[in-house]
RNA sequence: GGGCGCUUAGCUCAGCUGGUUCAGAGCGUCUGCCUUACAAGCAGAGGGUCGGCGGUUCGAAUCCGUCAGCGCCCACCA
């Protein structure tokens, strides 16, 4: 006998080693429509938060979805070596030894750092088949093994020969922590309470007179090398042609005069810094300023600075105001609000800085992957963002792809003695063009210095769903003429350019395809109380510890109930609880079947007929509205449908329908009945639960080695049945009857045990005779007397305009009673004058379209006719 | 500064092209029940001026305007 709780623990482990000895997550091509998802890699040292599990329950429930259509469906897993997150944890940890990044040679560096990726490396994958995630594992991919890394260093080469990929000074986000340039993408603006400095700029030969420039960055005037107004000034013609002195520095700087300088800013005076700032840096470029770089990598102040040399940037811009205020050139210090930008990874203030790096030409690039979107080629799910991504992809800056980082993919760039470079995909490649390039047969490979930079890391994981089967190296080979395009891609909507927008480009710059037919975003996974998870809060519950209180299925429906797409979902263990409450309840639901003794020489009762009847239409109703929803993407709603047909209609309703008395057998056709529905169910929860479903699925009946759930299949058309609106619109009426009889039970405080007997006032009892005998059944009536005259004495209620009478044993509360016939009359009446009024409304009746005028009329006749049968009853409780 | 989105029951959210599937669902709450599948349960019940104001319309949660609050994205004003 099966135990009365459902233990996940003794299930999930098994089920999940059955689909793996049976390779049942394995696709290869074949004649059927192929259905593909690519998992958005994770990081390979990461561990699993709860916004993968969001992410990665989804991609299941779809991809278990589409094999059980019939569809050759594939996942493919993969991780991601996320250059600057995991070359700070590795540098971290050999700090922690004692020893300096800077102490290794590149190649020692990576060697430790491979260690770190194959120690800490694929735990998150492993955490996945917990959740039941049906990846082909056989697949694993890593953007930084063989064919990633050699795909990833074909496609920068093949970018440089078209031209769309150069290399030059630029102005760059500088991360003074990791030590790396960064993508605009990669830096985060913070609101920041700032003070705005006015310091003293005194004119060149000119004593006493000066200008006040503001600024909120004054350690930026040691790279002063100019004072811009705007010629429109007219508080600063007299400036023309004079030169100032910058404060403290004592450097001799020309005032410029410029449009670009707003007047009602500050004092209308702008410090001109090419260095460090990228309006500067073009005024610069402008005007033929001097460039002093006054920074250090690490953002400390560099020899050029002048003064402060080596301290750090920050302790610099206290000091350098306490300097300025001991010699009087700060005019006055005030209060400012303005947006700081910070590194998404090191969370340190980025610095712009002027380094020479390697660009990608984006503004081609972007016309067909933004037409992708905007013509609907490739869906957005919400269609929300494909404003965001339009904004984006219009105008788009080129892409700084280069990082100075040594775990990554090397860029393929090698210098040659004399100047000047080759691009070429390997060493002897590069020889070989050095030679060409030069003239010089002589020059060996250890005359090339290769480039030491690596590129950025979503170089690689914008190849992502062409370089998982080769499309790079081996263009047209069968695997990307079968996967690709794949179908879905779930992701966040914070990477939707980071990597969403740049996998569509490249999607269509090397297969001349979209990636991906269908990008679903989810929303942020937040606690309950709205914050976003972190560590330092500790309001992110470890996903394996929820998997074994809740049970992984349990688990994913929490997570599934309440996730709309696009919104955020604030999470509480609670919704966990009522995950593996439900499977709970289908276990028990099995229980119970299962339990049953049978019959097989007994027809079936009329009203299991009728049930089955019901049921039948019923589900056949939730499948199509299941299939209507998931091809909407309507996840949660699907699910809550999928809930409320399994807990209602079927455990509530149609199992205590069918259910035989207590020690009598059970027909043995309404059980092979159930049993259908039973197995319809569980096919039609699978990918949401998949653990219970298999486990359920497989004790329904004897199943072959190696079968599952997991490639049933299940259709509406199994239990449509011809009269199928009827049979749920009556079913609904006797659902009501019984409902009534049973709040009068609750009301009276009349045992369910106690027989009741139920009048129908001057009408029929319910047909056909099967649908009569469920409401005996379930209300349970001694008897249903057809045609009786009202009995003021009874229990009286209406279902439509046919009241039912209850007779009592004890003299009814008359006095509760007209309360309650008076209180319904006064709603009926109310409800009338409102439809009165409509349908006297000349207007209404002659605008508003036929069908709408003849509904108000029906509602009037039907309140009408309540309304008399209401007033008789408080006559007759009168009497 | 620009753009997008949101505001419906105590909470989380549905509500499509204006009208009987329009005021819904789940959770929570309340009242009975340890009834022979399940107390991780059963039966029953209550709960909302659809953010405010104005407009269009015979008719508005739904369309338009406006105000307020919240959220997100983008932007080089020191």
């Amino acid at each position: 006998m099966l135990a009365t709780k459902y233990n996940p623990a003794e299930v999930e482990d098994k089920w999940y080693a059955y689909w793996m000895e049976h390779n049942l997550f394995h696709s290869e091509p074949d004649g059927r429509e192929p259905y593909t998802i690519v998992i958005p890699p994770p990081n390979v040292t990461g561990v699993l938060h709860m916004g993968h599990m969001l992410n990665e329950t989804i991609q299941d429930i779809l991809v278990r979805r589409a094999r059980m259509e019939g569809k050759n469906a594939l996942w493919v897993p993969g991780t991601d070596h996320a250059s600057i997150a995991t070359e700070a944890k590795v540098v971290a940890k050999l700090a922690k030894e004692g020893i300096k990044k800077t102490d290794l040679t590149r190649e020692e560096f990576l060697k430790h750092a491979w260690e770190w990726t194959e120690h800490h490396g694929g735990i998150i994958l492993s955490q996945l088949r917990k959740l039941g995630a049906s990846c082909d594992w056989s697949r694993t991919a890593f953007t930084m093994d063989d064919i990633r890394s050699r795909s990833v260093i074909k496609v920068f080469c093949d970018l440089y020969d078209k031209g769309l990929i150069y290399r030059g000074v630029r102005m760059v986000n500088w991360d003074p922590s990791a030590l790396t340039a960064l993508s605009d993408e990669e830096v985060i603006y913070h609101d920041e309470h700032s003070k705005l400095y006015h310091l003293r700029y005194y004119v060149e030969g000119e004593p006493g007179k000066y200008i006040v420039v503001a600024t909120t960055r004054p350690e930026t005037i040691l790279g002063d090398t100019a004072v811009c107004v705007n010629p429109n000034d007219e508080r600063y013609t007299w400036l023309k042609g004079k030169k100032v002195i910058v404060p403290l520095v004592g450097r001799v700087v020309p005032i410029i005069m410029d449009e670009y300088v707003e007047m009602e800013f500050g004092t209308g005076c702008l410090k001109v810094t090419p260095a460090h700032d990228v309006n500067d840096y073009m005024l610069g470029e402008k005007y033929n300023l001097p460039v002093i770089d006054i920074f250090n990598d690490n953002g400390t102040i560099s020899e050029a600075g002048g003064l402060y040399v080596g301290h750090d940037r920050f302790d610099v811009r206290r000091k350098i105001i306490n300097d300025l205020q001991a010699n009087n050139l700060v005019e006055k210090i005030e209060d400012y609000d303005n947006k700081v930008g910070y590194s998404e990874r090191t969370n340190v203030v980025i610095e712009p800085k002027l380094s020479m790096q390697w660009f990608l030409k984006m503004d081609e690039l972007t016309k067909p992957a933004l037409a992708a979107v905007m013509d609907g080629d490739i869906q957005f799910h919400p269609s929300k963002f494909k404003n965001t991504y339009r904004h984006w992809m219009t105008d788009t800056k080129d892409w700084c792809i280069s990082r100075q980082l040594w775990w990554g993919h090397r860029i393929p760039a090698y210098f040659l003695p004399e100047g000047g470079y080759v691009v070429a995909e390997t060493p002897e490649e590069a020889l070989e063009a050095a030679r060409v390039k030069t003239g010089n047969t002589a020059l060996q490979l250890s005359d090339l210095r290769p480039d030491e930079d690596c590129l950025d890391t979503w170089f690689s994981s914008w190849l992502w769903p062409i370089s998982l089967f080769n499309g790079i190296l081996e263009p047209g080979n069968p695997e990307i003429k079968y996967y690709y395009p794949t179908a879905d891609l779930v992701t966040g909507p914070d990477i939707i350019f980071f990597w969403v927008a740049r996998m569509i480009i490249a999607g269509y710059e090397y297969m001349g395809k979209e990636p991906f037919k269908n990008v679903y975003f989810t929303g942020i996974v937040r606690d309950k109380l709205g914050r976003k998870m972190s560590k330092q809060l500790g309001n992110s519950p470890d996903p394996l510890d929820l998997i074994d209180t809740y049970g992984a299925d349990g688990v994913r429906m929490g997570l599934m109930l309440s996730a709309p797409a696009g919104n955020d979902i604030l999470f509480d263990d609670k919704l966990c609880e009522t995950g593996r409450n439900f499977c709970n309840k289908v276990w028990n639901a099995f229980r119970l079947v299962k339990g049953w003794e049978v019959s097989d020489n007994a027809g079936m009762p009329s009203e299991s007929e009728a049930a089955v009847k019901w049921f039948s239409a019923s589900l056949a109703a939730t499948i199509k509205e299941v299939d209507e929803l998931m091809s909407k993407f309507r996840i949660s709603e699907a699910l809550m449908a999928i809930y409320r047909l399994f807990w209602d209609d079927f455990s509530s309703w149609y199992l205590e329908m069918i259910k035989p008395a207590y020690g009598e057998p059970i027909a043995a056709s309404t059980l092979e009945a159930t049993l259908r529905f039973f197995s319809a169910l569980l096919k039609l929860m699978h990918p949401f639960m998949p653990f219970i479903t298999e486990e359920l699925w497989q004790n329904i009946a004897e199943r072959r080695p190696g079968e599952s759930i997991m490639y049933s299949t299940l259709s509406a058309d199994e239990f449509d049945i011809e009269d199928a609106e009827d049979a749920i619109v009556s079913m609904e009426n006797v659902k009501e009857i019984i409902t009534a009889v049973r709040a009068v039970r609750a009301q009276k405080g009349i045992s369910p045990r106690e027989t009741l007997a139920l009048c129908v006032v001057g009408g029929e009892a319910p047909s056909p005779e099967g649908l009569c005998a469920l409401v005996s059944k379930m209300a349970n009536l001694s008897e249903i007397r057809a045609n009786c005259d009202k009995d003021a004495s009874a229990a009286s209620f209406l279902i439509g305009t046919r009241e039912y009478n209850v007779p009592l044993e004890g003299a009814v509360d008359v006095e509760a009673e007209s309360a309650r016939l008076t209180r319904d009359i006064e709603y009926y009446e109310g409800f009338l004058s409102s439809v009165m009024k409509k349908l006297s409304n000349e207007r209404f009746t002659s605008k508003a379209p036929a069908a709408v005028v003849d509904a108000e009329r029906r509602k009037q006749a039907d309140a009408e006719q309540k309304l008399a049968s209401l007033r008789a009853s408080l006559e007759s409780l009168k009497k």
